[in-house]
DNA sequence: CTTGACCTTCCAGTTGACTGGAAGCCTTAC
DNA sequence: GTAAGGCTTCCAGTCAACTGGAAGGTCAAG
């Protein structure tokens, strides 16, 4: 199977193909007299793999070492495992940061609904706060 | 005020201060004679206001629209409302995202608690799923 | 023989917000 | 006068995962 064809079976552009061999996450593949890639059918199972730990969130080093475990025989599982809890620690700490960050921006947006622009001070009220607090204020509890 | 004092005033980087002038976001200061950056005291307040801006997760450009339009002589409040309820719908939207991979990940950890090892095929069961279903399917209503 | 699709390599650019470093000038204290 | 530290500009690199494009080789059809 060349490249385009390759390509066309799992959805990844060529460009990515072998920017994953370049990066280590694919072998490289026999090559026909002439040099173009020839590869056998498992690669494909290979590349949706890499798509689906993608999909999981695991960056491509990750993915990479745990082929590279799989490569040695070696079940992966463990690695998986750990790259998983990894992640999930990621993924919920940046929700909780994004829910902070919400948090903040609706009490921005609460107080712009309740600004008078001619009201506005320095640079922008909104952000500050430095404008008519008390009305603000009255608000904050709510949201 | 020379640009390491105001750093310090302000617990931003000369680095900082110098690639937010390059950006648009400072105003070029006076020189002294020898060609030293010579800052007034509004500056800070400015810095500030990026800073709790960038709090906020707006972007720099944003924030530089936002004080375009400041030092139009116009109460930027609309163009912040405007900013704060984009980067409002953002936020809720990588939140949703982030949650559908938390959800993702809770299920493969599951799946990786409950794996052999030795049962792994492939490159690895947790993520493809491959194996021993049963047992994966019993526990998908409960997380 | 030519056209066009496909393949090759390599290098540069994307996004966002910096950050590091080199080379050299200015200021102040001793 | 000299040493330290601060200042200047400019260029390059960081992180992640690609993506675009140039320059050129290969292959099958007509």
């Amino acid at each position: 199977m060349r490249i385009g064809e390759l390509a066309e079976h799992t959805s990844v552009p060529t460009k990515t193909i072998r920017f994953w061999e370049s990066e280590g996450l694919l072998p490289e593949p026999e090559r026909t007299a002439s040099g173009y890639r020839n590869y056998d059918d498992t690669v494909v199972d290979r590349i949706g793999f890499i798509r689906q730990a993608q999909t999981a969130g695991l960056t491509l080093t990750q993915i990479r070492q745990i082929l590279d475990v799989a490569d040695d025989g070696n079940p992966p599982c463990e690695h998986v495992a750990v790259a998983v809890a990894d992640r999930l620690a990621e993924v919920d700490a940046r929700i909780k940061e994004l829910q902070a960050m919400r948090r903040h921006l609706r009490s921005l947006a609460e107080r712009a609904g309740a600004q008078d622009p001619a009201d506005c001070e320095g640079y922008c009220s909104i952000i500050t706060g430095a404008s008519s607090m008390s009305e603000v204020a009255a608000g904050r509890g709510g949201a």
